[in-house]
DNA sequence: ACCCAGGGTCATA
DNA sequence: TATGACCATGGG
């Protein structure tokens, strides 16, 4: 089932291209400013830290938080998301950056990132799969709400048990875990709405989903 | 005007 | 452990 599901995702969108940054520090700054909001406000806070000089994990650091938070502004939460970016680059430092992090087995790496303030389960993985080439499979909101509308699992299941449904289903695959997300919040964001009026929807013939069907 | 967006933390019971 | 409040901008 959740084969099948991907086959028709990527039959009907096409390869996604995750993720949009220029290189591996970005993909992490992107995965806390994208936490509940989406990516076009992203993208501008991500040019606000460029033209401040700020998109680098010593910029970043050494950036006095008020201005950190004028920069990241559009993506809102910024006062939060500034606290959180300085922690994130204040352990990133610490640990010796990249050259370092990258000696981490994935399960020592993934309880490192979640001691971060502001670094939970999604963004932990987010930053595993897309910044460290990890065979962890992201789940969200969008993975949830597509899979529990199909009736494969309950709509309040937990993140973690989501998570293991899916990478037993998949095999460690981090390509495949790459465009899967990337699919899935895809349609979600396009098709699979909160509220219903789901309309072209390509894992159902006829997607009769309303707000009278269980969710 | 209302709903939604590529969540996480903290206080309370 | 399980909800609820809170954070905040921008597009549809």
């Amino acid at each position: 089932m959740i084969r099948k599901v991907y086959q028709q995702l990527a039959k009907a969108y096409g390869p996604q291209n995750w993720w949009p940054a220029e290189d591996r520090f970005e993909v992490m700054v992107g995965a806390i400013l994208t936490q509940n909001t989406n990516w076009t406000n992203v993208e501008r806070a991500l040019d606000g830290l460029r033209q401040a000089h700020c998109l680098s994990p010593e910029g970043i650091r050494l950036c006095p938080d008020d201005q950190l938070a004028l920069c990241i502004r559009p993506s809102g939460y910024f006062n939060v998301k500034a606290k959180r970016l300085k922690a994130f680059c204040s352990w990133f430092l610490a640990e010796g950056g990249l050259e370092v992090l990258d000696t981490y087995e994935t399960i020592q790496l993934r309880q490192k990132l979640l001691s971060v303030y502001g670094i939970g389960p999604e963004t932990a993985d987010d930053i595993l799969l897309y910044a460290f080439d990890r065979p962890v499979f992201v789940v969200d909101a969008y993975t949830r709400r597509i899979f529990s509308r199909l009736g494969q699992v309950e709509a309040d299941i937990g993140y973690e048990p989501l998570r293991a449904l899916f990478e037993q289903a998949l095999g460690e695959n981090v390509s495949l875990f790459n465009e899967y997300h990337a699919l899935i919040v895809r349609h979600g964001r396009e098709v699979c709405r909160p509220k219903p009026l789901c309309t072209k929807c390509v894992l159902r013939r006829n997607c009769d989903y309303d707000a009278g069907e269980q969710d």
